[in-house]
DNA sequence: ATATGTGAGT
């Protein structure tokens, strides 16, 4: 564009090119250089499509606005807009000083410009400050500010603004903030109240829109009621390419295969989404070779259909496969995008193969896509789980941009190797970054203060926080968690009641913890308990036998112990054998332990 | 004036 104008302008307009073309120039020079020509900026017009009549609109904009006539708010209006959508954020700070001195401080469309020129540069803070000045916000304001939160990450903050909305008087929600609502519903899996928005929805008669349906299949499908997902699918009239791969994904990701491959022969034009949705599913629930086969079979496969591949052979730790599939996705041409790297990194963790982490961290270098956010994540993990917590951590560090599993990454490093104090310090770092943790983190946090030596009712309280501020409904792995915490500070008795308050008592991760948690307390009575219901639950598992023969052993119970053993082994009940990973010259083998 | 909906990562 710039050599464009360069050619038909090569004598008139350097500073209107400077206007054009830069991004670092100043709200002054911006309205010094209304005074160019604009016959020039008609001709760059005609040469350069949208791009130029914006600037064309701007320019008159500048030009009005400097004029000593009344102002016109719109005119401010498309200055920020056209700031914001340069990213030019001198220009945008200049605007809101002069829309302040002009008195547009109360103007509900120059306020909510703004918002989103801070919402585009990622201040959310900033918005949300504008948002609370504006005397009277309209629904765009709010939607603004809502979709700002949703897009960085921040669900919790943008469905609490949607509830706000709701039940404010002046302002009633429309078709945007239902799915953006519903999309934060489903990404931080909130059934109930995605359900409420649904028959709210209905309610207002807004349902029939593509947009919205979309999204309700979207939102049901990541809750993981795929029936509904289907079934709000099935009454679209018209259905669209997304809704489509909408209740594809919500059958495949829940595991109901034959119904994603039926949606995906009837389905008009599938899309290379459409097919990696079903390589996903097969991947991750089904055969791997059936995965590989579609990919083999499709009509235009993409680096995102083999992702697929090599992330299914690393999740079932088929390591060996997934750098197969990986170096001949490199010899086939296929371009290695982030994902690409950050699955192969995540096998190269789970096998602790260090040496082959270093040397696709190097690749990664090669392509220039170390420092982003997805590798970056990735490295941070591979390096942790390698037990080197020490690069783990600098790879963090050197990190350009961190999102929020940059940071689970990291506190889950922390937390599987020790480091306790770090896991905590570096959560309240998280929370004063701005970022909302979710069942993960505070998963991390919880098994740190398991082992950590913190006083129960500090994890606790975090539970609480975890449930009450930010509507993450606990996992079995939460309660084993604080159940591990409360059961070393010898309150068993506690802990048994919380697994029932929490609802799961017939849940036999939890019990297993309860019976582990009784014997480092040496509470005979609450082992019993939690031994007969875990009998109850899951049959006689040989570790049942040895806890309980450790906790009579610890109350000195010899023959008690001894009967135990003799009765496990009478049963024919045979302890497993423990096994560890090991490197062995590139080449990852587990290696059984006696 | 908002720019919402499908895929990949811990």
């Amino acid at each position: 564009m710039l050599r464009h104008a360069n050619v038909l302008l090569p004598e008139l307009g350097t500073r209107l090119r400077h206007l054009l073309f830069t991004s670092t120039h100043s709200f002054t020079s911006l309205t010094c250089s209304v005074q160019e020509d604009h016959g020039v900026i008609a001709a760059i017009a005609r040469g350069e499509g949208l791009e130029a009549r914006a600037a064309l609109d701007s320019s008159m904009a500048a030009q009005r606005l400097q004029s000593h006539t009344r102002p016109c708010g719109y005119d401010l209006v498309r200055l920020i807009r056209a700031a914001t959508s340069r990213g030019s954020e001198s220009h945008g700070l200049q605007l809101q000083s002069h829309a302040l001195k002009r008195g547009f401080g109360s103007d509900v469309f120059v306020m909510t410009a703004l918002m989103s020129f801070y919402v585009e540069k990622g201040s959310l803070r900033g918005a949300h400050n504008l948002f609370d000045e504006i005397p009277e916000p309209t629904v765009v304001s709010w939607n603004t500010l809502i979709s700002g939160y949703l897009r960085f990450g921040l669900f919790r903050k943008a469905l609490s603004l949607f509830v706000q909305l709701n039940k404010s008087e002046t302002c009633v929600g429309d078709a945007f903030s239902m799915t953006a609502a519903l999309a934060a519903c489903g990404r931080s899996s909130l059934l109930q109240l995605g359900r409420s928005i649904h028959s709210k929805i209905v309610k207002v008669g807004m349902r029939c829109s593509v947009f919205i349906s979309n999204c309700l299949i979207d939102m049901y499908g990541k809750c993981g009621c795929v029936q509904e997902a289907v079934r709000v699918f099935g009454a679209m009239c018209c259905k669209d390419t997304i809704s489509w791969n909408s209740v594809l994904s919500a059958c495949a990701r829940n595991q109901n295969l034959e119904e994603a491959l039926s949606f995906l022969q009837e389905m008009p034009n599938p899309d290379a989404i459409s097919y990696n949705e079903v390589i996903n599913g097969f991947a991750q629930f089904g055969n791997m070779e059936d995965a590989v086969q579609i990919l083999l079979h499709m009509p235009k496969p993409n680096s995102s259909s083999w992702n697929s591949i090599v992330t299914g052979y690393v999740n079932r730790n088929r390591s060996r496969e997934a750098l197969d599939f990986f170096t001949r996705m490199h010899s086939e041409g296929m371009e290695m995008d982030q994902f690409t790297f950050s699955s192969i990194l995540s096998g190269i963790g789970s096998s602790a193969a260090l040496s082959w982490g270093i040397a696709i961290h190097c690749c990664t270098m090669k392509c220039g896509l170390d420092l982003s956010v997805v590798v970056g994540s990735a490295l941070v993990d591979m390096y942790s789980k390698c037990g080197r917590v020490e690069d783990a951590e600098s790879m963090f560090d050197s990190l350009p941009q961190r999102n929020l599993i940059t940071w689970n990454a990291m506190i889950s490093g922390f937390a599987h190797n020790g480091y306790f104090a770090k896991v905590v310090h570096y959560f309240e770092q998280l929370l004063i970054d701005g970022i909302e943790p979710d069942e993960i983190t505070f998963l991390n946090v919880l098994s740190a203060f398991s082992h950590g030596g913190v006083p129960s009712d500090l994890g606790m309280k975090h539970l609480e926080s975890m449930i009450d501020d930010y509507w993450i409904h606990p996992t079995a792995e939460h309660v084993c968690s604080i159940i591990r915490l409360i059961g070393q500070r010898g309150e068993v008795q506690r802990a048994g009641t919380m697994i029932h308050k929490l609802g799961f008592g017939t849940w036999a991760p939890v019990w297993r913890a309860l019976l582990g948690a009784c014997g480092s307390c040496r509470d005979l009575e609450i082992a019993r308990i939690a031994a007969a219901k875990l009998i109850q639950l899951e049959g006689e598992g040989d570790y049942i036998y040895v806890a309980m023969s450790n906790v009579y052993a610890s109350h000195g119970k010899w023959s008690e112990a001894g009967a135990v053993r003799e009765l496990m082994s009478a049963r024919g009940v045979r302890k497993g054998a423990g096994f560890s990973w090991i490197q062995v010259k590139n080449v990852v083998t587990n290696s059984h332990v006696a």
